[in-house]
DNA sequence: TACATTACTTAACTTAAGTGAACGAGATTA
DNA sequence: TAATCTCGTTCACTTAAGTTAAGTAATGTA
């Protein structure tokens, strides 16, 4: 497992020996059984998240309901605003199946990068990189239909859709379960004519 | 001028006397008219900006259309995705008003970064916290309706309602035009009633 | 096993956005 | 000045998403 972190690091920086040792030694790794929260709405915290195997999401809960508005996925990782803000979770994460995954805070962070600068860089660029790529996803989002989305989810992580639940699919998607039911039902119509 | 960049800069990292004046000396300081181009889809760019005065937007042309996906007014500094990426660019960037911004390319930055690791820490906590407003933008985006997103523009950037047209406004808020004034008048109806 | 709960689908109806067209106001150009 | 173009609005019509409700399948629980 530890080899996935190191690979995932090595596309940002290399890591000598001991800056390898150092990170293990912060015992960041954990396992979650599918269903278990990270966070709640109106918690403090410090955590980021790196997924080595399985899926969370992030949701909110708007007048009783819950709207998913993102799923993380192996090698992906994220910090959530209210830890960037330092103010209290507006949403909920929760693990969609069983999951491993790193758990980091930020004074920890804080120290490794002021220790190994190296990492310091890292986070720049895998910030940038982030933000790029979700500037992209947002932009895509905009210009598009919802039916438009799921065909674009289907060719980009056609993965998501078998693993994660319709209803949690359809608020990722900005529109209720009922509609990306229809919308379904209408591709595979059109398919067939 | 240079005391608006500086001023942003503070509240990141305090600069030295020495470290302002190399800032100044790479000339990055323009002004640009109202309609200019900055960007052009299939360009390559290495540069990033930094908006003192004005308003740009980055817009797509899908199908002879064109989609505006963002403002940057006073204040707000972005990269776009393709000088990250080290690819064509997918969009446009052009001037809403006459606008001074900062031009930096990311040559420069690397540069700099390596000489002042302050400049590095600077762009990894701007990185971070952009990353997490696009987080809420996105997610508010995601959650909302096309009228409640019209609303919530009212309360969060009026400004932009005023100095921007309405069909660049539209597409901003992922609706055609004619809804856009549809719903203008759908909502000052309701304010009589 | 029986019961309850949740997830997904379908249907009928409502609401709002997309589409195509027309119009007037302003700005731009010949 | 007249002609043109762009912008914003309105209208009638179409399309698709929201809403409410019902039914079925799958899952979890006593």
């Amino acid at each position: 497992m530890q080899e996935i972190l190191f690979n995932f690091i090595s596309k940002y920086v290399s890591l000598t020996e001991d800056e390898q040792n150092a990170l293990v030694s912060l015992d960041i790794f954990r396992s979650v059984k599918k269903g278990t929260t990270l966070l709640k709405e109106g918690q403090k915290s410090k955590e980021s998240y790196f997924v080595l195997k399985g899926c969370i999401r992030t949701y909110y809960v708007l007048d009783g309901e819950e709207k998913t508005t993102a799923f993380y996925t192996e090698m992906e990782a994220f910090t959530p605003p209210c830890v960037i803000n330092k103010t209290p979770s507006e949403y909920y994460i929760s693990c969609v199946e069983d999951t491993i995954l790193t758990v980091s805070n930020s004074d920890m962070e804080v120290e490794v990068n002021s220790k190994f600068p190296k990492f310091e860089i890292m986070c720049r660029i895998l910030s940038e990189e982030l933000l790029a790529k979700q500037r992209i996803d947002f932009d895509e989002f905009k210009t598009s239909s919802p039916e438009q989305r799921y065909l674009n989810l289907l060719q980009s992580r056609p993965d998501l859709i078998q693993r994660v639940p319709q209803h949690q699919l359809a608020s990722f998607l900005g529109i209720k379960p009922q509609s990306l039911s229809r919308l379904r039902a209408r591709i595979t119509e059109k398919d067939k004519g």
